[in-house]
DNA sequence: GCGACAG
DNA sequence: ATCTTGTCGC
C-alpha cells in the first residue's frame, strides 16, 4: 500500500508542467455538470466521504479517505495514504498536488462502498477556470462532489436573498456557509448544483466548525501525524474522533 | 511593479 | 498546509 512511500519525485516532477496543468483544468471545467444527482431528501443512510490532506516537516504528505454514514456518522471505512510531495502548492492548482495523497486512499474506499456524494477540502466551482480540486475529482470519477474551503481563492463577494455568495462576473459559484461567524465557502464540484451544495453542507454541520465528513477527515490526517509508519491502519483512529 | 493567492 | 506564545473571549 505504501510501497512508493521511499520512491523519489523524479518521475512525477518531470509529467508536472504548469500550462499543461492549466489546459487540463480548461478541459475538465467542460466537463462539469452542474445538475442535481443528488436530492437532500433521499440522504438519509447514505454513506458520505470525506477527502483531505495534511503535512509533515520532513517532505511527506498525508491523505485520508473516510466514508461516514448519515445522519449517525458513523464511520464505517478510512484509508490512509502516505507520499512524498512532489509538487508544491501554486494558486489555482492545488489538485496537482494533493491528487496523489487523495486518489490512492478514494480508491480503496471504492473497493468497498459506493459514496453518495464526496466532501472535498478545497473549491470545487469556485476556481479561476472553474475546476478546483472538488471539482477535478468530481469529473474524473464521474461522481457528485462538494467543495469545501476555509478561504477565498477567487470571486467578489455579493448578497443575495439575505445569503452571502462569491460571484465571478455574473455567475454564482459558492455560497458562504456561517459557522460560528467563520465563513466556510461551499461551491459544487460536479453532478451537484450550489444551492444542494450548501444545502446538504450545512446540514452536515452539527456542531463542529466543519461539515462533518471533512472535519473528522482532518482530524484523522492530524492524528495520523503522530503514528506515521508503513502499515498504517486509519482503523485505529477511529475511536479518538468525534 | 504591486497585491492576491484553496491547501 | 505548517511553524508557533501568549492572550482575548465565552
Amino acid at each position: 500500500m505504501n510501497s512508493m512511500l521511499y520512491s523519489d519525485c523524479e518521475q512525477i516532477k518531470a509529467s508536472f508542467n504548469k500550462e499543461i496543468a492549466i489546459k487540463v483544468q480548461n478541459i475538465i471545467s467542460k466537463k462539469v455538470d452542474l445538475r442535481d444527482y443528488v436530492d437532500i431528501n433521499e440522504i438519509e443512510g447514505k454513506v458520505l466521504v470525506g477527502l483531505d490532506a495534511s503535512y509533515l516537516n520532513n517532505g511527506l504528505g498525508i491523505g485520508v479517505a473516510v466514508a461516514i454514514k448519515y445522519p449517525q456518522y458513523d464511520i464505517i471505512d478510512c484509508d490512509i495514504t502516505i507520499r512524498k510531495v512532489c509538487i508544491p502548492y501554486i494558486p489555482g492548482l492545488l489538485a496537482f498536488r494533493e491528487m496523489y495523497l487523495l486518489v490512492p486512499s478514494l480508491l480503496n474506499i471504492l473497493k468497498k462502498v459506493k459514496p453518495y456524494v464526496l466532501f472535498v477540502d478545497g473549491h470545487g466551482y469556485a476556481h479561476p477556470r472553474f475546476a478546483g480540486i472538488a471539482t477535478h475529482i468530481g469529473v474524473v470519477f464521474n461522481t457528485p462532489t462538494i467543495g469545501i474551503a476555509k478561504k477565498r481563492l477567487v470571486g467578489e463577494e455579493t448578497i443575495k436573498n439575505g445569503d452571502i455568495y462569491l460571484k465571478i462576473g455574473e455567475k454564482l459559484v459558492s455560497k458562504i456557509l456561517l459557522i460560528k461567524n467563520k465563513k466556510i465557502y461551499i461551491s459544487p464540484g460536479n453532478k451537484i448544483s450550489l444551492e444542494t451544495s450548501f444545502n446538504i453542507a450545512k446540514i452536515m454541520s452539527g456542531n463542529s466548525k466543519l461539515p462533518i465528513p471533512i472535519y473528522i477527515a482532518d482530524r484523522i490526517s492530524k492524528i495520523a501525524k503522530n503514528h506515521i509508519d508503513p502499515n498504517l491502519d486509519c482503523k485505529k483512529f477511529i475511536d479518538k474522533i468525534k
